[in-house]
This record gives structure tokens, sequence and C-alpha cells, in this order.
DNA sequence: GACGCGCCTTGACGCAGATCAAATGACAGG
DNA sequence: CCTGTCATTTGATCTGCGTCAAGGCGCGTC
């Protein structure tokens, strides 16, 4: 599934490499190519620190990174979830807003920005494809802000998993065969970064869901879900959860 | 200030009204205006409901609105607060993912989505002047979700008085004289849904800011900050606060 | 002036989740 | 096999904020 490697081509990734793939399809697809560079980086290991200057845009290949802001006091906040096909970076804009970290080992297609944004001035293809990435994430960010300001714990966590499986599920090509699982690619502690809560009510929550059925464990980070219905009405949501099935 | 007319021309809106400003520079304006036009909204009125079709986009030109996201319980969350020149809607949706409500009396620019695609679609200026508009907009979600999800109450109030200040201050041409004030264009209640809190605790954290003479009021809306840099300590974040002065 | 109606403030109390602390399990290296 | 490290779980206690309730203030209307 995710088998791509430093070498991957552009044209190997239709669906996870989309900043990329919108000019695949076109006739300049050179451009970006003589533009593009990748680099690899090791799970933990940091991409770029808030405040840094940002020399280059790109898009998740394989593996998994999250933006975080953090607090003098070492409070942290996740504020972004990447998986492949993700955009990072801003063009326009020369410093990083928050730190961007590699959670698994993770490869990146980046281009330096300068050259991306003389193309994107003279592709429009790519600013329109961009903008609908964004609106997405924009979308995404204003969901996340309701589950950290109203949602209980246990709803936080229904509500993670389902998010988690369902863009799990947009990258498989492939329909779920028998139970629906997810594979949560964070620690405990991530999870509670993500959710504005600690590691112990994590734990604790996940734990209560198990003892009630809703999911059950194999090892710490899978999960299976016997009845999605069942996990969606946990997770509170007045939609369906966006349509996992 | 805020003066704007139904009949308001493009031309009059150089800062106000960037979605439609971005084109008032070019050639094609006829264009925009032909498929413009203005809708009026009285304090409280609603929009558009979440799940609704969505026919227009179009940008505030006076007054304030905010979008929410309600459950099925009642639980609201405020997620995003327009300002004249914020952008509403989104080119490629069909349907409205949250209520936008007209808070005050609100004048907004509209445009027919489809022409508005087509002329998208035809005019790079214009994706690439929602493209940054959008990246601002994911950037203050980013910062919000910080303040929800793990800010203190006491945090989050000087946090939006802050950024309430900043917002005010970038609409206002000129600096400003004497001690700095701010109007909250928001009730109490609008203001806990803002930041995920209850009405009484909004209350409640006004008055201690308000005993600790770290603002002062007049009035419930209207507030003055002695001190800038003593509200920035108290509103927690490791950043200056967007550079408010 | 008296009334009603939003909006706001203040008080008393309870609880969800934070905090502090300790135990358990999973591994990798010696 | 022992040991150290790190992730996780679980328990005991504390506390910030929610909940419930009462009352105040400004303002328009009769």
């Amino acid at each position: 599934m995710q088998d791509h490697t430093v070498h991957v081509q552009c044209s190997d990734c239709p669906i996870r490499h989309r900043a990329v793939c919108a000019r695949c399809e076109s006739d300049e697809l050179s451009h970006l190519e003589q533009i593009k560079y990748y680099r690899s980086f090791q799970a933990g290991q940091t991409v770029i620190w808030s405040g840094d200057r940002m020399e280059f845009v790109g898009s998740v290949v394989t593996g998994i990174a999250t933006l975080t802001h953090t607090l003098e006091d070492g409070r942290r906040q996740m504020v972004g979830l990447l998986l492949p096909s993700d955009f990072v970076g801003r063009p326009g804009r020369a410093t990083a807003a928050y730190d961007v970290t590699a959670t698994t080992d993770m490869v990146m297609c980046c281009f330096r920005k300068k050259p991306f944004e003389d193309l994107m001035a003279t592709t429009p293809h790519i600013a329109q494809r961009l903008l609908e990435m964004t609106l997405d994430e924009l979308d995404a960010a204003r969901e996340w802000m309701l589950l950290l300001g109203r949602k209980t714990a246990r709803e936080k966590i229904a509500s993670m998993i389902t998010i988690i499986a369902r863009r799990e599920a947009s990258l498989r090509s492939r329909k779920p065969k028998g139970m629906l699982t997810v594979d949560l690619p964070l620690t405990r502690e991530e999870m509670a970064d993500y959710l504005g809560l600690t590691l112990e009510t994590v734990s604790r929550q996940i734990s209560a869901l198990k003892k009630d059925g809703v999911i059950s464990l194999e090892g710490n980070r899978h999960i299976s879900i016997p009845d999605l219905d069942r996990l969606l009405e946990e997770a509170g949501d007045d939609s369906d959860g966006g349509m996992l099935v």
C-alpha cells in the first residue's frame, strides 16, 4: 500500500500525491519534475520548527506527520494530522507557523518555494487545486474545533476513531472486507494532544469503550469496530460521519 | 467607517471587500459587476442553515456574521467569526457545512455560485486571492484550536480580546490614539460559543480580569486595555499576538 | 411608574477530567 | 535471563469549570 520509495515517479501517485498529480496529467509535468525533490524523515524527527524559515512546500508521500502548537509551559495542541497526499507549507509565507513532526518514518516530495510560487503564478490549475485542498482542510479544522470545544472525553475518542477510519479509508482504493478495523498511527500522548486531553484520560476512555463493547483492541494500536453505527452514536455527531461506508 | 450601503460600488471597498476588489483592479470588473448583488440581514437573522443548498458565495461588506456548528442536544460551537471583507461560501460544494448567522445588521455582496465558479476558472487571479484568504483562515482556525484545546478560561477570555482587537485594528486604516479600546461585537453567550465555555464562566472571567486591572469596562461591551503586554501575558501565547501594535 | 424581557452577574454545589503516583507489559541490548 | 526504557494502564485525589438558581440592570412599552 504505502510502498513508495524515495525514487518514486510522479506518475506513480495518482491519489497520494495530489499537488504533483494535478500537474502529472498535463503537458507541463517536466517543469515540476525539474524542481521537485524527495526528503526522508525518521519517526520522531522534526521536519521544521515553528518560526523557522520555510524554504519549501511539498506533500507527504508515505508515512504520517503532525502539525502542533506548543505553549511556553509545554502545553501542546495538535492542529493538523498529515496523511499521504496532504500538502505542507504555505505559498506566500516565509516562516512556519507550527512545528511539523514525522510521527512515523516518512517521505515527502518537496519543491523549493520560489520556483513553486513562480509555477503557480503561470499555471492556474495549481492554485485551483490547492484552494480545493485548503478548503477541505479548513472544513476539517472546523469540525475539529467543535470536537475540542464541546465534546466530552468519550465523544472525543469515538470521534477520533471515526475520523481516522474515514481518512484511512479514503486512502485505500478497495472497500474494507469483513469487520472494519483501524490502525491508530499515534501514541496515547499524541492522541491526547490531538484531542485536548491528557494521556491518562485517553487511556481510560479507550478502556471504557472497549469494556462497553463499542470497540475491541488487538495490541495497543489496532482497533476493530463491530458496529459502526454504535460508534458514530458515541461520537455525538449530528452528521453521518462523512459517509464512512 | 462601516457606512457602505446596499448600493456601494465595488471600487469603494479596497480593503473591506477583497474578493471583489481583486477584480476591481483589472479590466474584467464588468464581469463581476454583472453577476454581483447585495443582500441585507437583520441582527439575529440566519443567512443559511447547515445542510441547505448554497446558491451563492460572497463577502461581508458591513456588520458581523458567525459560523456555528450545532449538535443535536443543543451544544453549539462557533467555528468562524466573519468581519467585513471576509469571504463566505465554498466554490465547488453544493451545501453549507455550518449555520451562518448575522449577529449585527449586516450587508453581504453576493455572487451566484455558478457564474462565480465560471469566472474563477477563467480568471486565475481570483483563485490565487481566495487561496491566500483561505490559508489565512486556516491559520486562524488552528490558533483557535490551540485556544479551545489547551487554554484555561481566563486565558481564553484574554486571547479573545486580543484576537478581536487585532482584527478590528486591521480593518481600521488609522492607528489607535490614546488607550487601546475594543468593542466586543458578541453577547456573553456568543463569546461562550466562541470559546467553548458557558456564559457564566465568560462573565466570571471578564469580572476577574476587570478586578485584577487587566481590562476595564464601560458598559457590557466596551473594553479598554491599559496595558497590552499584561493582557498578552494573560492570554498565555508564546507569540506576540500577531503584532497588534 | 410599573411591568416585562433580554442580557448579565453572582453564589452554591457537583462532577468530568486533570494531576499525582504506582504498577504492568513489551521489547531491545547485554 | 536480567535489566533498562518506554508506552500504557489503573488508582486515588484534587480542582476548574459546568450546572442550577437567584437576582440586578437597562430599556422599551403600556
